[in-house]
RNA sequence: GGGGGCGUAGCUCAGUUGGUUAGAGUGACGGCCUGUCACGCCGUAGGUCGCGGGUUCGAGCCCCGUCGCUCCCGCCA
């Protein structure tokens, strides 16, 4: 027989009544009746009830047994007596007989139950960690996190895709996030930097002729934490392909995404692959403010601006203001409390304040009540009903605001906000969207001059010739221009950014000279990208979903801590390893580094 | 870097207007109990009320500072 066990807790059935079996696990519960002991023993496979009385060998060592001890029994299976079964557990219909016990790790006082699903404080939990993840919630969401892998890797895989590993020291890139830096030993003041993403590499990938790449990739950055963005590190799905148009990438990527969200979604509804909606960035920031939407909210904003600047509506506060319109369905008869404590809440957000119209039928008329209605006519009125498409028994909240953007922005907070209150957001879907047409560039309004918008690699959307004789003079056209830049974005989530690459040196020199680097620069920056472009490189793009964001939607987390087996704290440090921690003189020295501390 | 929330027994929490010896459940320990599966019953131990300072005759409670966890803003090509 194995030294440990024959059979997993969670396999014994009918038909192995009569066998003797050996089990491990651990101690799940203990049920003490003096005359008789029930021990729950867990493993990874499941939870199998032990049982002894008083007169059998092993009792006074069994009695000793406590929570989370782990151990191995041996006995035989017997059916449980009539009406004991215990239909909750596929084991529930036998039991083990213990025979002998022997004790393989005793277990102290728990500063953290295994049994039980209460909440307990984050400290704690990061603290024991490998005891919160015996628990059942977290066991449940790390299997499911691999099981997702392993689909995404199959789907790839299927779909033509190869699978390679990419450098994790490399070296620091302009633009972006913070790096985390390695320091060099051999080269002194010098550093290496973790990847933000495998973005140069897998564009080099295509270059080298490979076709189509995809890796679980590991990625570093230095920001702070979030309830959706680790501290530190993440892992994406990251994948290029060559020879290929926006639609191809499209194509390809939609049906995996899809495709693992309805295998793990547990029946619930998903967006079929071909009917992701694409929606242009500049019409997401109009109609939900944002360019992350959920798309379960059905509340659309719209803009009302012309409204306001009618000669007879006499709203001082909202003239010669970019105001956008958010309906709330059905929030009419709300109390006063919910408009005044929307209200409150836009004024925490450093607006003016959240205006708001009720509308109520009289006598076959739709008109407005609440404290700005009166200074809009009827005329007025009716043209914003018709815009909004708002009846009898709903409200219109306004966001107002000189910069487009910032109006943009409230109004979008708004809608989500107002979407919860109501409960108009369906908890049963996930809602699928590209986001297209993100603008190349945009304005830094503190440093005075163009930044990218987004991915610096992105192909813009404009003519090469006219592109290269652009000049920084041309700030409205370049502010205007588009990128071939795309995210796909599920239940108000970025799930994926992505890009057809500029793969021109050309162009990739002139786009970094538009937002500020010198052709030297960039020539020493992207060396080995640049020289890679002028040796025959393919048109290519891809994308990159995250893998712990998906995970945390199919798990229905609504923190990535709770999908991520080992996580940092909101502060970046690990509780269970103690990192970071401090260097000791001799490493220092090796590395030809000396530590100032901050003045406090 | 900034703002909000939380911090009381191993764990989850209660604690009135500032008022005597800070409570409950659970876990631990001891006793009883032969069919439980959140077993039950009895008992015992367990507290730097995060930490430091202040106000007060008196502080878990009020004030100031600080630390930790967390949510958010900044940041996140």
């Amino acid at each position: 027989m194995h030294a440990y066990r024959t059979h997993t807790c969670g396999q014994l059935r009918k038909s192995d009544v009569g066998a003797t079996v050996r089990l491990s696990g651990w101690v799940n519960r203990r049920r003490d009746h003096g005359g008789l002991i029930f021990i729950d023993l867990r493993d990874h496979y499941g939870i199998t009830q032990c049982v002894i009385e008083p007169d059998a060998p092993a009792f006074a060592v069994v009695d000793q047994l406590r929570s989370e001890w782990v151990v191995t029994f041996t006995g035989k299976v017997v059916h449980r007596l009539e009406g004991t079964a215990n239909s909750d557990l596929p084991t529930g219909d036998v039991e083990l007989r213990i025979e002998t016990v022997a004790v393989q790790g005793r277990a102290q006082e728990l500063p953290l139950p295994v049994f039980g699903d209460l909440d307990y404080p984050e400290e704690t939990r990061l603290t024991y960690r490998f005891l919160d993840l015996r628990r059942e919630r977290l066991h449940k969401n790390i299997m499911l996190r691999a099981n997702i892998v392993t689909s995404l890797r199959r789907r790839m895989i299927e779909q033509g895709f190869t699978e390679f590993q990419t450098p994790i020291l490399t070296a620091s890139s302009p633009e972006g996030a913070r790096d985390f830096l390695v320091p060099s030993r051999r080269y002194p003041g010098q550093f290496y930097a973790l990847p933000q993403a495998p973005q140069q590499f897998k564009q080099l990938i295509m270059v080298a002729g490979f076709d189509r790449y995809f890796q679980i990739a590991p990625c570093f950055r230095d920001e702070d934490g979030r309830a959706d963005r680790s501290p530190g590190e993440f892992y994406q799905l990251d994948l290029e392909m060559s020879f290929v148009t926006q639609d191809d990438v499209f194509n390809a990527v939609a049906p995996v995404l899809a495709g693992v969200f309805e295998e793990f979604a547990n029946g619930k509804k998903v967006t079929p692959a071909d009917q992701f909606p694409r929606i242009p960035y500049a019409e997401a920031m109009l109609k939900y403010g944002t360019d992350k939407p959920d798309l379960r909210n059905p509340i659309e904003i719209v803009d009302v601006s012309t409204v306001f600047g009618h000669a007879d509506v006499e709203f001082k506060a909202f003239k010669n203001k970019i105001v956008r319109a958010i309906p709330a369905p059905g929030a009419g008869p709300q109390p006063r409390s919910f408009f005044d404590k929307l209200n409150e809440w836009a004024r925490g957000e450093g607006a003016a304040g959240l205006g708001y119209i009720q509308f109520e039928d009289e006598g076959g008329t739709l008109v407005g009540k609440g404290p700005i209605a009166k200074f809009i006519p009827a005329a007025a009125l009716a043209e914003m009903v018709k815009i909004a498409g708002v009846k009898a028994g709903d409200a219109l909240f306004f966001s107002a605001d000189a910069k487009a953007d910032r109006a943009a922005n409230l109004a979008g907070m708004a809608r989500t906000r107002i979407g919860r209150e109501l409960n108009l957001i369906p908890q049963d879907e996930f809602k699928f969207c590209w986001i297209v047409d993100f603008p190349m560039y945009e304005w830094n309004e503190e440093e005075k001059k163009i930044d990218f918008s987004h991915n610096p690699f992105s192909m813009p959307q404009y003519d090469r010739e006219k592109f290269l004789s652009l000049n920084n003079t041309d700030a409205e056209t370049i502010l205007g221009l588009k990128a071939y830049q795309y995210d796909i974005v599920c239940n108000g989530y970025e799930l994926s950014s992505g890009a057809i690459r500029n793969h021109d040196p050309d162009v990739m020199l002139k786009a970094f000279e538009i937002a500020g680097y010198t052709r030297e620069e960039t020539e020493q920056k992207f060396a080995g990208m640049l020289n890679a472009f002028r040796h025959g490189a393919p048109p290519h793009g891809g994308t990159a979903p995250g893998i712990d964001r998906i995970v945390m939607l199919l798990a229905g987390e609504e923190n990535l801590r709770e999908v991520t087996m080992f996580p940092m704290t909101q502060q970046a440090q690990d509780l269970l390893m103690n990192a970071p921690s401090p260097a000791n003189q001799k490493q220092l020295k090796e590395l030809h580094l000396r530590v100032i501390y901050p003045e406090k």
